[in-house]
DNA sequence: TCATTAAATTGTT
DNA sequence: AACAATTTAATGA
C-alpha cells in the first residue's frame, strides 16, 4: 500500500479522479513511493520500465549523455507531472535517464497496472491519449522554437512549458528553480538564462529571486518565447 | 540576538 | 569556464 501522501497524489490527479473506486483501490494498493536527492537518478538509459512515476514534490529532468559525453536534458518534471509512460506502454527500456535536481518524491505505478487500467478504463486511455498529444506538441513547438528563435527565447519557453496545465496542472507561480536549474532545463548557458531573466524583469514578466522565481504575467511570459 | 563562517547562487568577463 | 560579489543557512558566543 501506498504512503498517504502518494495515495492523496494520485486520488486527485487528474488521472486518478476518472476513475471507478474499484480501479483507483486497485492502484492506491499497488503503488508505492519513491525518492532522490539532487543528482541521484531515478532511473537510467537501459533499465527495464517497470514503473510509470508522478512527482508528487520536488523537480526532476529527464536527460540523455550525447555522443561526447555531455549530458543533454530533453525536458524538467515539476511537482505534479507524470513521465514515463511511453516506455511503459511499449515494454522497452528506458530510453533515457531521469535524475533529481533538488530533493524530490515519487510516485510510482507498477507497469502491469498501468498496462491494466489502459484495459480496463476507457476514461484512463482518454486521458494518456491527451498526455501523449500534449507531450507531441511540446516537442514540435520546441523544435520549431529551436530553429526558429535566439537562445535567449528559449528561457521564456522552458518557463512557459512548466504551465502547461494537461501535463503540469501542479506548477505554482512561484518556481523554486535556480538560475543554474533553469540553464539545464533550456539548454542554454547560465549567462544566457541570466540576461533572459533580467530582460523578463525589465519587462515586468517575472520577478527573480535568490534560488527562484516568480511569475507576474504568465499570458506576457508565453507570448516573449515568441518575439 | 549578533557575529562569523561556509555554501550556494548570482553577476560579469 | 573562471572569478568576484551577493545571499542564505548554520553555528556558536
Amino acid at each position: 500500500m501506498a504512503t498517504e501522501a502518494v495515495r492523496n497524489f494520485i486520488a486527485s490527479s487528474a488521472w486518478g479522479q476518472l476513475l471507478t473506486p474499484e480501479q483507483l483501490d486497485r492502484v492506491l494498493r499497488d503503488a508505492s513511493e519513491t525518492g532522490a536527492g539532487p543528482g541521484e537518478a531515478i532511473c537510467r538509459n537501459g533499465q527495464r520500465s517497470d514503473y510509470w512515476y508522478g512527482v508528487v514534490e520536488g523537480l526532476v529532468k529527464v536527460s540523455n549523455l550525447g555522443p561526447d559525453g555531455k549530458p543533454t536534458t530533453l525536458i524538467g518534471i515539476p511537482r505534479g507531472g507524470w513521465f514515463g509512460e511511453g516506455s511503459v506502454f511499449k515494454h522497452e527500456r528506458r530510453p533515457y535517464d531521469v535524475v533529481a535536481l533538488r530533493e524530490s518524491r515519487l510516485a510510482q505505478v507498477p507497469a502491469d497496472t498501468f498496462h491494466w487500467l489502459l484495459a480496463d478504463s476507457i476514461a484512463f486511455n482518454h486521458y494518456l491519449i491527451g498526455q501523449l498529444n500534449t507531450r507531441l506538441a511540446q516537442f514540435v513547438i520546441r523544435c520549431e522554437h529551436l530553429r526558429s528563435y535566439a537562445p535567449e527565447r528559449h528561457v521564456a519557453l522552458c518557463l512557459a512549458e512548466l504551465f502547461n496545465p494537461v501535463l503540469y496542472p501542479g506548477t505554482t507561480m512561484t518556481l523554486q528553480l535556480s538560475q543554474e536549474e533553469l540553464s539545464f532545463l533550456a539548454g542554454v548557458s547560465r549567462g544566457i538564462v541570466n540576461r533572459a531573466l533580467r530582460h523578463l524583469e525589465q519587462d515586468g514578466i517575472v520577478e527573480a529571486r535568490y534560488g527562484s522565481i516568480q511569475i507576474r504575467d504568465l499570458a506576457a511570459l508565453r507570448a516573449s518565447a515568441f518575439r
